[in-house]
DNA sequence: CAAGATGTTCACTTTTAGAGAATGATTGTT
DNA sequence: AACAATCATTCTCTAAAAGTGAACATCTTG
């Protein structure tokens, strides 16, 4: 049983016989009764009862109908959803936390005001996994920092990020890696994230060697350089999010460690409407 | 798109590759590979990413699935259908008045109890409209005096009825026709009642010809017997059924007029197991 | 009763699906 | 690091199927 067989069944049940159902589906009277044919040999049922040279549909027939109606129907849907350039489905989202935390909230709300119909679903983690993981399918777009090149991908900046070095407010002011004293401790979010990658490099170049901390939250992160226990590295937005962490002191960083541009990527080959429509939201 | 090609993207996909799809579905890894790309193209999405020689599923790919798992659910569920015998679907059961009213009660709640997951749909009317029904396939089975025989259908009695004359009590006893006095008037309940033309046949014999009223319902025909409108022919069981009714007068028919056999007929080419349940239930 | 429809059958052509061997790229193993 | 195993794909060839068109039997209609 196929679809086309399918079809040719509801044309003859619709056209009220097979010469008419012939000229409908454009093709040749014998063609519709060897298929029909096929469908009762294959069902082991008449699907209509032989009424002197007319067919008039037969309970099993009619009980074929009703299946045959909602498979057709799931049938035509899928290539309305495939040739339609309407968002729907499910859009697998990925952002770092720190994206999620401050930047994500109001375009997320758009874009399911303008599209309803697409279920968001959104991961967060380290730049390097989002990156991979749409590589491998898994998401479908990721907000990253520092993202690889890859030319499966596509990438596309959205967002500036200014960082900064937070600390306690007894630590004095900051021009260099070596102001941090003697075995700095670092605060990170994870072993994988992009900032912290910069924080290290700096210190790299000053030839001293962090302790690094991990901290799962940027709330706690903040909390925890208040209260002395290091310096920790954050997108000023960050910042700007958590007003109520007083205590805090902030120092500028050099340029080439500030300035963070947030890219998406995402697949070149793939063209989901619910991607691109994504992309388009968290421009504008 | 068929269902065989929604079939080999399934297997892709839970088997993890084309080569074990493949070894499931029975089939030549090439051919998986094309009928793959042949869904690709019709439907202008990559299904799968190619990941270095790997298959994974992409995000069109999940949507298609979506569907394509529905419809096949749909497809098996039709054969599981057609090959079970279990009853199922729409009976579409036809009556006579008299035996709609009498008999059918207690069968069709056994039926409903046995095969709850079949809808009876019940028509009444006289038995040659029913018969021809049948035939024509509008009603599945039905349960009819006195049918035509039709090669194309399956004929088997199921209740015996005993049909008597019914008047008010100034009537005197009837041994023949004539004793109905001049110019009698009949009640009779349709046109084409099979019980009206026995009636007829009755008093042809003694060339006597009634006048015939129409009443829609055998109780209304009952009461109008009372009143001395006219003689009624009805099954004894109507009678039995109708035991508020006083002052009526009931009147034993010769056998020939009197014995009437309600038979069940369907067609000899509807093989529907709701059928045969049907048939069973109102036997046992 | 002739004329036109209707569904079916049959012989034939065209299209499509499937098999099988070869290939190139990748992974796992020794 | 070399080698075998695995995997998806391409190509050619064969088998199966879908489709065509003419002929036919039956039924309906004017």
């Amino acid at each position: 049983m196929e679809i086309s067989d399918l079809r040719v069944f509801k044309a003859v049940v619709e056209e009220g016989g097979v010469t008419n159902a012939a000229k409908t589906l454009h093709r040749v009277p014998s063609n519709v009764t060897a298929r029909i044919q096929k469908l009762e040999k294959e069902l082991g049922k008449t699907l209509f009862i032989r009424d002197r040279k007319r067919l008039v549909i037969s309970s099993s027939g009619q009980l074929l109908m009703e299946y045959a109606d909602k498979i057709l129907q799931l049938a035509d849907h899928v290539v309305d959803v495939f040739n339609n350039d309407t968002p729907q489905g499910t859009l697998k989202l990925g952002a770092m936390e720190a994206v999620a935390a401050t930047r994500l909230a109001d375009p997320l709300v758009r874009y399911h005001r303008q599209y309803p119909s697409v279920n968001v679903d959104l991961s967060t983690g380290p730049s390097g996994v989002l990156t991979e993981r749409v590589i491998m399918g898994e998401l479908d777009i990721a907000l990253v920092a520092d993202p690889v090149n890859d030319e499966r991908l596509t990438k596309q900046p959205v967002f500036n990020e200014t960082l900064v070095a937070i600390t306690s407010l007894n630590v004095g002011n900051i021009q260099t890696a070596n102001d941090f004293g003697v075995d700095p401790a670092i605060l990170v979010f994870s072993e994988h994230c992009a900032y912290r990658k910069r924080l290290l490099s700096w210190f790299s170049e000053a030839n001293v060697v962090p302790q690094a901390m991990e901290i799962r939250s940027y709330h706690a992160l903040m909390v925890c350089a208040v209260a002395g226990m290091g310096v920790g590295i954050v997108p000023e937005s960050i910042i700007a999010a958590h007003p109520t962490i007083s205590g805090l002191k902030v120092h500028s960083l050099p340029g080439e460690i500030a300035d963070s541009i947030t890219y998406a990527v995402w697949r070149k080959d793939a063209l989901l409407p619910s991607i691109d429509a994504f992309y388009q939201c968290i421009c504008g």
